[in-house]
RNA sequence: GGAGUAGGCGGCAUGAUCGCCCUGCACAAUAGCAGGGAGGAAAGUCCGGGCUCCAUAGGGCAGGGUGCUGGGUAACACCCAGUGGGGGCGACCCCAGGAAAGUGCCACAGAAAACAGACCGCCCGCCACCUUCUUUAAGCUAACGCAUGGGACAUGUUACGGCGGAUUGUAAGUAAACCGCUUAGUUAAAAGAAGGUGGUGGGUAAGGGUGAAACGGUGAGGUAAGAGCUCACCAGGUCCUGCGGUGACGCAGGAUGCUUGGCAAACCCCACCCGGAGCAAGACCAAAUAGGGGAGCGCUUGAGGGUGGCCCGCCCGAUGCUUCCGGGUAGGUCGCUAGAUCCCUCUGGUAACAGGGGGACCAGAUGAAUGAUCAUGCCCCGGUGAGAUUACCAUCGGGAACAGAACCCGGCUUAUGACUUACUUCACCU
RNA sequence: UGGGGUGUCGCCAAGGGGUAAGGCACGGGUCUUUGGAACCCGCAUUCGGAGGUUCGAAUCCUCCCACCCCAG
């Protein structure tokens, strides 16, 4: 339950190979993958045939104009992504979030609120908020 | 205490857990240990440099920038110190080459908007016309008066008349001559005077409700009317001389009647400065694929190409010979952080700053790191409670700005919460 | 990150120191039984914002703001 000790601490890195780098790889994600569109999030996913989930980011400037609000934004992201990552089931997958609209609030905790609640209803697996 | 002016410092702290980036250490399957990890504005990209390539950045034109003086600096549009002008009660702040080189613009209004002087007006002369008066000589008409007639009124009379006066004369009066008075209109000619209207030739710039801005101001003399035309005082300009200052400039004295609008953030002139692009610059390694490409030497023409807008200049350059195997896209490495650096101190300088000594190492990512959660404390705001207010204490809730390196520096500008120093001014208390 | 450009009525826009053209749209009117079309009238307290130069700025200068394009 506590990511305080419950469970061995490596678990919740976020490595180099876990993130998505390469522009071929969104373009497929957003060609083929699948999308859930939530209320300020659209999450793309499919599967990557490789040894572990990996995440991409998308902040447009358009939405977010100043860059504290657009860097804020992706580390909230990656904070619930490094927490609930092991919640996602197995194939091991690509996400793509895209952040949309204005979001006043920019705590972390709403972030991964949302975005577990995305997930959970679109049946990635079974999602337990962490923070 | 209120209002204000000019600055300065620093931009919550500590701990725990989970993470990210770099460096170093060992080690080689992950992993591990140690150290470091955003700013005063990192922002806007408005200037100036370094650095890289183009030729080692060269000449001319075009274009751009700066603009009181002196200094600082790698350089600047920045900084410091001063000069002059303007604003503010003041602390303080703002502005700055040339408009008597040239061109242009100054709407509307106004006589006129930039340099000559035109228009109205004022004055003088001449011409024409008109009016009035006078004179030269009268004439005509009507009236007053008078006479006659009569009911209103009509007729006659414009002087040889009427009225008055006084003189002579007389006893007194009358009468004649003498003097004065006796209305208005009108006609023709000539001359003169005054005035007016129009034209024309001159003299003037005193005055002319306009406008953002109008040709120095006041007074006196002067004149046909006037005018710096002359004079006195005041304001300004130009020139000369002396003194002080490196200089902008200041002070003092003298000469000159010189009085000449504003706009150069309009073109422009003068002085000084600027070659172009930008780390996605540029250098190196190098899959797949396609097929050639590079280096050296020699020779005539030198098409064409290489860098800024153009010209010159410079470099490469068709073909031949020799020789070599490489070039380039994806991708990767370097550039990439030790520097006009920071801290302390001494010396010089009013200061900006410069120099010397000692010490320190302080981000280097590239789909892009510097975060999240929890706890405690500090600060601010609000509520509640205790105490008569404030301060202070306890408790609850909320807040803690602006904002994120992308090659690096020096400035400027803009955004922004708190603290603090000096000074000015107002009010109150002593 | 670097380099360029544009902001004028609800929309498209001209004007580059002297009263902000024009078209579409909108509102009112004429015409018509009504609507459309046509015709007439109206509609910018000021040119993205703030300072400055000027007698006077949409226009000239400086600084901000917003939007768009290019390089990868």
């Amino acid at each position: 339950m506590e990511p305080h000790g419950g469970r061995r601490t490596k678990c919740y890195g976020f490595s180099q190979n876990e993130r998505i780098r390469k522009r071929k790889d969104y373009e497929r994600l957003k060609r083929k993958g699948k999308r859930i569109r939530g209320k300020h999030f659209i999450i793309n996913y499919a599967e990557n045939g490789l040894e572990c989930h990996r995440l991409g980011l998308v902040v447009p400037k358009r939405c977010f104009k100043k860059a504290v609000e657009r860097n804020r934004l992706k580390r909230c992201v990656r904070e619930w992504f490094r927490l609930h990552k092991h919640d996602i089931d197995e194939p091991y997958k690509d996400l793509v979030v895209i952040a949309i609209g204005n979001i006043e609030d920019l705590s972390c905790r709403k972030v991964a609120k949302e975005l577990c609640g995305l997930c959970s209803s679109a049946g990635l697996g079974r999602f337990v908020l962490r923070l």
